[in-house]
DNA sequence: GGAGCAGTATGATTTGAATCATACTATCAT
DNA sequence: ATGATAGTATGATTCAAATCATACTGCTCC
């Protein structure tokens, strides 16, 4: 789900550059921007009191993120952070309100993604009440391979650390480590030189 | 969030009862209608290999629910079962998307029941990620209370059974009653004979 | 008022993921 | 080729929630 850059572009919007690591906008903060991204890579994510991070999504090219407050104009949910340099366009928010205003079929897109992003939590949901790690894992594989998010198409190489996986399923690093092995040994998946197919 | 009762009928919906218990529509099943509490009380589950519930919402009078679908043609992401006796009305898929059509302000209201909705996920989901059963509830319970659901609205009371409150979290029954008297113990919320008020 | 039942309460034990510790491996820059 | 580093691997131990068991309490209905 993207917009057309050239109409962004009409519609007043601009390019920006951010570093990896940069914050791009903060959880509990008041937002006056679309947000769509170009290239890089950016999560999306919740930090707890003890520096632990919750990834609520990984941001990949021509997605757009950030876009609860125009909806409901209530603060950001999660902590956008560039995860290598990337370039971002950014539309404001009264313009994005006028355009989806100009165009229905828009609108009905957006309403489209927003499902699927609820779909997606429903999923995940359900899963982690489960507490079951393999279940967890596969569940978020599965969907990766449907979704061909996070997933290199040609090779169906992952293009996520056993870390990550873990800051998107509240599991430790270890405990990824270790059900992803039994997972191999099972022949769920294949993992060479450390990298996992699936 | 709901349709006005009268543009609803005029449309051609349909009252319908349901008794408690009864199976109003089942996740992965394909949807023809937009639902709509009259009264009575609905849960909005899923149901795992070993019939343990995680209730993503628990649906009140005046609350759509099963939406999902109308905006992106895909299958009930989980389950609607009746909690009590209650009257549901409904309206063709069909009629509910031209209504949405020809009333771009209704548009935009669903949208923002879906932002909600997600903001909702989000909230719960970095709870459930960071495995503290008191951060789990008392962040539930703080929702509950700040959007006037499942509370009474008069004296605090706590409308939802510990066993509810388990399977929305994915926590054991004997989990949250221990934590909830530990939370009266600090004085986080009352229990008076086994109901709680916060 | 007592029977029956749903829901709450609490102790004892088990279990599996977290934690801690330490080592290995792939990759990239020099 | 070498060293640095980010990520993967694996064993030992701890700890908190699940599980199991059993009892209690409040409420409804005859």
């Amino acid at each position: 789900m993207q917009i057309d850059i050239d109409t962004l572009l009409a519609w007043g919007a601009a390019y920006k550059k951010v570093a990896a690591g940069e914050i791009i906008f903060q959880e509990g903060m008041e937002s006056s921007f679309y947000y769509q991204l170009v290239s890089g890579k950016v999560r999306w994510v919740n930090i707890n009191d003890e520096g632990k991070e919750f990834i609520q999504t990984i941001i990949e090219p021509e997605e757009c993120f950030g876009e609860l407050p125009l909806f409901d104009g209530e603060p950001f949910a999660a902590s956008a952070i560039a995860d290598e340099d990337s370039v971002i366009i950014r539309l404001h928010r009264h313009s994005f309100q006028q355009l989806l205003k100009e165009n229905p079929d828009l609108h009905f897109e957006f309403t489209r993604l927003l499902t699927q992003r609820l779909r997606f939590k429903f999923l995940i949901l359900k899963e982690l009440a489960n507490h079951n790690p393999e279940g967890s894992i596969s569940t978020l594989l599965n969907y990766f391979k449907q979704t061909q998010k996070n997933i290199c198409t040609k090779c169906n190489r992952l293009k996520l650390t056993r870390q990550q996986i873990a800051d998107m399923t509240g599991l430790r690093v270890e405990t990824v480590i270790r059900t992803m092995k039994f997972m191999q040994s099972k022949g769920d998946l294949q993992i060479t030189k450390g990298k996992v197919y699936c």
